[in-house]
DNA sequence: TATTACTTAACAAAAGCTTGACAAAAGTAC
DNA sequence: GTACTTTTGTCAAGCTTTTGTTAAGTAATA
C-alpha cells in the first residue's frame, strides 16, 4: 500500500534527472513533444514530479534501452508500458544487441576504480547508480557478477589485497540485500520460494544474486541465510507453504551427508514442492537429484530459465 | 525515550554549523526566509538549537544534495524530510507505511509477531517502520536491540527456532546495511573511520548497530567486514587515512593473539589515530587498551559517548 | 579590544522555463 | 545501396526564479 505521498507531486526535475538517469532536457523535450509525462508547476511554473512520474519513466527509459522508439511508447498509460517493457527484457537480452554496452563498461570500470583507491563511498554510490541505469537481468547477468569475478581474479593475482576483496564484498552483498527487500514489496502475491543452505556452508553472494533473479521473476522470496540444519529448512517451508525451496551448495565438504540431507528434506516436504540445486557444487549432487527429481542449475541463467518454467507450471 | 538534553535548546549557531556542514549565514537565511528550523533565543538574543533542529538541518542538507531545493522542502517536517531523503539516496520508490499512533511498543509487537510468524515479509516492512518512525538512536536503543535480544533469549529458551532466529538476523541485518548505505553520502566530509573485527571473530549485529551510532555522530565510516587480518586494517586505515579505528572483540578465544595484534596496529598506525575496542569481549583487553591508549566501549551508550568527545577534539 | 552574532539589503551564480534550431540516427522509398 | 524523410537528443538565447554570499552597521561576549 502506498502512502498518499506517492501521489504528490514533489519532485524538481533535476531530482527526476537524477533518479532515472534521463537529463532535464530530454524530460522537457518529451513533454512538449508527446507528453510523455504531464508535470503540474509551482506557482512559479516549476516543473513538480509524483513517485508515479518517476516510475513511468524509468520504465519509458528501459523500453528504449530494450530498441523501442520514444514516439511510439510515451503515450502509453503505465500498465501496458510494463507489460511491454517485462516482455522486451525477457527475450531482449540475447537476440538484441545490447545498445548499453558503453554504459556498463562505464559503470564496471568505476566500481572497479573505487575498488582499487578503496574508496568504499564511491563503490556504494557507483553500485546504486548501476541499480537505477541497468535493467535488473543486466545489473546481474552484465555487471555486478562480472565484477564479483573481476575481484576475485585480482585478489588470487595478488593484485588486490585481502581487504580490498572483503570491503568490496560487503558492498556488494549490501546493494544485493538492498535490491531484495525493495523487491519484497511488490511480490506478495507471487508463488513463495524459500532460498538457504545447509549446515557447513558459507554466505555466498552468488546465492544473493540468485534471489534477485527470482523476485525479478515474479516469485516471492524468503532467504533464510546460510548453515541450516535440514529439518530446520524442512519445517520453516511447510509453514509458510513454499512451491519451491533453492538450496545452495558451494563447500565441497560433507558431500555425502548433505545427500542424505537432500533426500530427507524430499521425503518431509508437502509432495507438490519442488526442488533446484545451486551453486558452485550443485554438479556434484546430480544422482540425488535425479532421485527426488531436483533440478540443478549452476548458473544465473538456467537458474531464470528453470523458475520460469516452474512459475509457468504453477500459475 | 529521549533524554531532556535532545530537548533542549543549547547549541549556538557555530557548533550547529560545524555539526552539520551549512554555514551560520545559510542557517541564519534558511530561517529568515522559510522558516526551516525556528530557533530559540537567548535574553540576549543569540540563537540556540537542539539536537532535534541539528537532525533536521542535517537531512535538509542531504536532501539538498540529493537535488532538492530548499524552499521547496524547509518547511517539510522531520517524518516527510526523512521519507524524502531515503528515497531520494536510494532509488528506491519504496514508501513507508506511517501509522500516525505508533510507539516502540507496538513496533516491537509487531516485529514480534512477524517473527513468531514467519512472516519475513512483514517483518521487512514493520523494520521500515520503525525506521521511519523513531529517531536514529531510539530506533538502535530502544527497539533492533531489544528486539534482537529478545530473539536471543526466545531462541535459547525454545520459544523460537533456529531458522526464525536465522531469518530474523538475515533481516535485522539487511536494515542496518540498508542504514548504512543510505547514511553515507551524507558524511563525506565528516572525519574517517574504519571498523572491523580481527581473525577469528564472527559477524555480528551489534557491530553494525555501532556503525549507525557512529554515522549519526557525524562520522564517515567504513565497514570492512569480521576476520580480517591485523596487517590488512592497518594498510587500509592509512591508505584511507582515517582518525579512529574501531575494532570488535565478540570471540572469546584467542585473546593473546589478538592483544598481540592490537599492540602491532598501534605501532603500525598513525601517530594520531584513536583506537576504540566494543563488543562483549571488549572487557578482556584492558591492560593492552591502557598500553595503547585505546578506549573500550562495551555498550552503545558508551560507544556514543566516546565518539562524541572524539568528534568534538578532532574538529 | 577583538571576536562573534544579529539584521537588513543587495548581488551574483545557478538552475529553471520557452522557443527554436540543428545534426545524428533511424526509417522508408526507390 | 542510395536518396529522402522522420525521429529524437542536444544546445543556445533570452528571460525568470531561487539561493548562497557578501557588506554595513549594531549589539553582545570574553
Amino acid at each position: 500500500m502506498k502512502s498518499d505521498l506517492s501521489k504528490k507531486p514533489r519532485h524538481l526535475i533535476q531530482v527526476v534527472g537524477r533518479r532515472t538517469g534521463i537529463s532535464s532536457d530530454v524530460i522537457r523535450a518529451w513533454e512538449r513533444r508527446y507528453n510523455a509525462v504531464i508535470s503540474q508547476r509551482t506557482e512559479t511554473n516549476r516543473r513538480l514530479y509524483t513517485d508515479d512520474d518517476i516510475e513511468k519513466l524509468t520504465l519509458l527509459r528501459r523500453a528504449i534501452n530494450a530498441g523501442r522508439r520514444i514516439g511510439d511508447i510515451a503515450k502509453l498509460p503505465y500498465d501496458d508500458l510494463f507489460e511491454l517493457v517485462m516482455g522486451d527484457e525477457s527475450n531482449a537480452t540475447r537476440s538484441y544487441e545490447r545498445p548499453s554496452t558503453g554504459t556498463v563498461m562505464e559503470l564496471f570500470d568505476e566500481a572497479a576504480t573505487a575498488i582499487h583507491e578503496m574508496d568504499s563511498n564511491r563503490l556504494d554510490v557507483g553500485l546504486s547508480n548501476a541499480v537505477a541505469m541497468l535493467s535488473t537481468t543486466d545489473f546481474l547477468m552484465e555487471f555486478l557478477k562480472p565484477l564479483h569475478t573481476y575481484v576475485n581474479d585480482e585478489c588470487s593475482r595478488g593484485t588486490l589485497r585481502y581487504i580490498q576483496e572483503k570491503f568490496s564484498k560487503i558492498a556488494i552483498r549490501n546493494c544485493l540485500a538492498n535490491l531484495y527487500v525493495k523487491f519484497r514489496s511488490s511480490k506478495e502475491e507471487g508463488p513463495r520460494m524459500i532460498i538457504g543452505s545447509l549446515t557447513s556452508e558459507h554466505e555466498n553472494l552468488d546465492t544473493l544474486m540468485h534471489i534477485i533473479i527470482a523476485q525479478n521473476i515474479g516469485w516471492d522470496v524468503t532467504y533464510v541465510g546460510n548453515n541450516i540444519p535440514h529439518d530446520e529448512l524442512t519445517y520453516m517451508a511447510n509453514k509458510i507453504s513454499v512451491r519451491t525451496m533453492v538450496i545452495a551448495l558451494n563447500n565441497p565438504r560433507d558431500i555425502a551427508r548433505k545427500t542424505y540431507e537432500i533426500k530427507t528434506i524430499k521425503e518431509n516436504a508437502d509432495q507438490k514442492d519442488n526442488i533446484v540445486l545451486i551453486g558452485a557444487q550443485a554438479g556434484s549432487y546430480r544422482q540425488i537429484a535425479d532421485d527426488v527429481r531436483a533440478v540443478i542449475s549452476q548458473d544465473l541463467s538456467s537458474f531464470r530459465l528453470t523458475l520460469e518454467r516452474l512459475y509457468g507450471l504453477i500459475r
